[in-house]
DNA sequence: ATTACTTACGTATGACGTAACGATT
DNA sequence: AATCGTTACGTCATACGTAAGTAAT
């Protein structure tokens, strides 16, 4: 086992082939040079360099270890340059959990910023429901949720990213699809609803459930699921119909169409995200201010 | 500038998560280890560990740094190596990145060959994407890739080495596996896609995206990764689905099934090996020859 | 005789270990 | 009270520089 310096000192000699001068550019006398040229060349057992009397050369093993040792000495540097771009939030990674509808909003605007103006940050993306989403992010296997509501922890920072209305999922065909118009909740609460179950996706399931309670209209639960996915599977089966967000619509899953439901306002589902107020994440921080920015944004483009 | 001793130092704490539990290992006393790891904070400006009074944990500049020095403590003790084998009159060696697929094809057969044949060189294999062998050849850190299409660079040489079809990858019970025959492209396009991200693997993304595209198809892409493993680990999990070459199928991983795809063309991945065009390596130019005619017999045996 | 690297020797920097300290559970 | 990491201090190893030595032009 050598030293970074013998390393050091050993490319310099081979440069100059000359000891005196490698001792010169070191800033040290050749006794000590020497000296660590030997110790190097005894650590790994070979000859590096054969001295002759008025010329310095290197063996065939040495030429191999040179390059080997420009290259470490170069990843030395290398390291300690990225640790610091990590420490400045210009690189580093951002681990993130996500909710499958969030990925279709304002979530996905987000990473494609970030990934142009910051490459060098990279994502771990993991897509977990609510719930999953706290006790990762409390567990510290996540830097950042995007999830329904915000967990009331108070090491949890957070900040609403995006809301939008509620529409209807039906089978094709289905009896309201063929009215000519949005549907009013009363009309819908006539059918079977597929919801979600209020474990999993609790705040999915109020927002529902206290929609029809509002307006003391009292339909008929048919299942309870726990992603959006299997719900729509559900519709597309004919076993009911479903309230889900707006965004689920890009899911475009097969013999599903969505209705607009009337009179109800367009910011009911509201999208947050979380992150850990003691989190020492730089990049975390930077990929951050690009969310500020995103969602101003993203109100003038959601028409897409 | 800080040691290569730090740098085991730090790692071995890492590992341990225990300034107590390192020095044990490392065969010392807890002080001193204490202040290797100071002085290498001092020295790089971080810090890279958070000690609590109970547990030790690295910040994410640590977490990097960590990686890289993990690469540079293997480097040192490789580059000792090759320099024993060259003085052991050995013919040479060839530094070899691949992509974890292309193991299970024509390269295998290679490597075996040049084996066979040629016994006195000595292969350095490292598995990498295909961004990073682009680098590292050009970095002179590896005399040979064998990637996903070739780099522009006018220094750069290659061939086409292999060609084969796309199967489509699903979690066992899919729905698609129950059709009973080969699903089509518009079938696909109806699920969530695991797909590479455009950064680490461009060249399999943009395939995958173009097919698609070309079809005038939008399929729903729900995950970057970064190798084939992990986007098979996503399929096994349900995640999504994912189209990949057929030599992945040899992986064998858990939970998934492979299925034809319909109506594609068999050639349409394309492994290329790439090497420089200034190397002075004498046995890279042996095993490129015996490259030249393993590519040439393996067209008979790929019904294995 | 001169040049270049190696060996010998005295000095000083610094790394280790033991011991005392501070903080957290 | 006990555990874990940090600071303090005395000792010893190690690397440096100066000086002497050896070999080749």
């Amino acid at each position: 086992v050598y030293t970074l310096e013998q390393l050091r000192d050993f490319v310099a000699v081979a440069e100059e082939q000359s000891f005196r001068r490698a001792a010169a550019r070191l800033n040290m006398t050749q006794p000590p040079l020497s000296r660590q040229i030997q110790r190097l060349e005894r650590s790994i057992g070979l000859r590096l360099l054969t001295r002759t009397s008025r010329t310095v050369t290197l063996t065939p093993a040495g030429q191999i270890f040179l390059e080997e040792a420009r290259r470490i000495l170069q990843m030395t540097d290398a390291a300690a340059l990225m640790a610091q771009r990590v420490a400045r939030g210009r690189a580093g990674r951002v681990r993130v959990g996500f909710t499958a509808i969030a990925a279709f909003n304002v979530f996905g605007e987000w990473i494609r910023a970030v990934h142009r103006e910051l490459p060098n940050i990279d994502f771990v993306l993991t897509e977990m429901v609510t719930t999953a989403q706290t006790d990762a992010l409390l567990g510290g296997e996540i830097d950042l949720g995007f999830m329904r509501g915000l967990p009331p922890a108070n090491v949890i920072g957070g900040r609403l990213v995006f809301s939008e209305g509620l529409v209807v999922a039906v089978p094709e065909g289905h009896e309201l699809a063929g009215l000519g118009r949005p549907p009013l909740l009363k009309e819908v609460a006539e059918h079977d609803i597929v919801t979600y179950g209020p474990a999993p996706a609790r705040y999915f399931h109020e927002l529902v459930v206290s929609l029809f309670h509002e307006a003391r209209l009292t339909p008929n639960y048919v299942q309870y699921v726990s992603q959006v996915n299997s719900q729509l599977v559900l519709v597309g089966a004919g076993i009911g119909i479903a309230l889900v967000p707006r965004s689920a619509a890009r899911l475009q899953p097969p013999r599903v169409e969505f209705l607009e439901l009337g009179a109800q306002p367009q910011d009911l589902v509201e999208l947050h995200c979380a992150w850990r107020l003691d989190s020492k994440n730089a990049a975390l921080t930077a990929a951050l201010g690009i969310l500020d920015r995103v969602v101003a944004d993203y109100g003038h483009s959601q028409d897409i």
